[in-house]
DNA sequence: TAAAACATTGACGTTAACGTAAGGGTCTTG
DNA sequence: CAAGACCCTTACGTTAACGTCAATGTTTTA
């Protein structure tokens, strides 16, 4: 997604027209209205503001973060990692200085980079394993090959290397 | 724990002697007697016999099946994944033909060859990010850049290609 | 052979990430 | 201004992957 420079066809009036409401927000997100509430109760996400009627009202930037979220979330990130990742919504302002944000960010960041290359690096385990698998059973399953023959045997045979039981 | 080889001075009598208690199973690979017993639950692990007392005992080779069991829960997978990769345990013997426990393996490898490209693909994407944002927040952490000024602010910045709030 | 250590089958408890329902206010539209 | 549509909080339900406890039976060891 490049950014979209939303051309002022509309000057937006003002930047209280532009808040949503949690149904509003739910729809463009994906997600429930249920699902959002929680992530508040986590900390994850916060009402910029509420209607008189305490209805919630987002920002539209709130959504950027709700796609960060669910995007960390399908990369088998708990919840509470993502918060730990994102920082608490509530406290977004209250960061004193501009610098110790940059090194918060960049701890965090760095952590996260630890964590991925780490993940990486076992997906990649897994999938030269998984290859190597392919290939040999490709070779049982061509019709042409009689020999290695116990091979996908699953008792009293030797082929441990091979598969797993 | 470098895998002490226990020297054969008693040189293993028979196979009988060499199946494990679920205790001892559970100490070999690390898990509870309670997590072995809820894999046999699911089926992704059964006991090769019973004592007459009615003790589970296996095979030292279900050891291996674990470590399988284990890797695949560390890239995420459930229990209900891991099942229908590995194929239920009750089953091993009685899948009829060579050919057809070829295919079948073939096909659930390539089904996680799929799931693995998948994921190292979201995963790299998220790294590429995560390199990206460290590249600019380290410009900021660096004592010698004073410009670049809002970019780890969150409210009312526009530098939402940076970082995510 | 008795105690200690280990095992058995229930069955209920726990955490995460929500779903769902109740009982009630609030916006909005006709 | 009344009916829907939407929202509020509170609270209990659900699934996965075990933990934990109880009451009891079985090996092993001293």
């Amino acid at each position: 997604m490049t950014a979209q420079p939303t051309p002022p066809s509309l000057p937006l009036n003002n930047a209280r027209d532009a808040l949503l409401t949690i149904g509003a927000l739910a729809q463009d997100c994906g997600l429930t209205v249920r699902t959002l509430r929680y992530y508040e109760e986590m900390d994850l996400i916060t009402p910029t503001s509420r209607s008189e009627g305490r209805y919630r009202l987002y920002a539209p930037r709130t959504l950027k973060r709700i796609q960060a979220i669910v995007a960390l979330q399908n990369l088998n990130y708990s919840l509470e990692d993502i918060l730990e990742i994102l920082g608490p919504a509530s406290q977004l302002a209250t960061l004193s200085t501009r610098q110790g944000r940059a090194e918060r960010s960049r701890q965090t960041l760095t952590r996260q980079l630890d964590c991925l290359n780490e993940k990486l690096r076992l997906l990649n385990e897994l999938k030269a394993d998984v290859v190597n698998r392919l290939t040999v059973i490709d070779q049982i399953c061509s019709p042409c090959s009689q020999e290695v023959p116990e091979l996908d045997c699953c008792k009293g045979c030797e082929h441990r290397e091979v598969h797993v039981d």
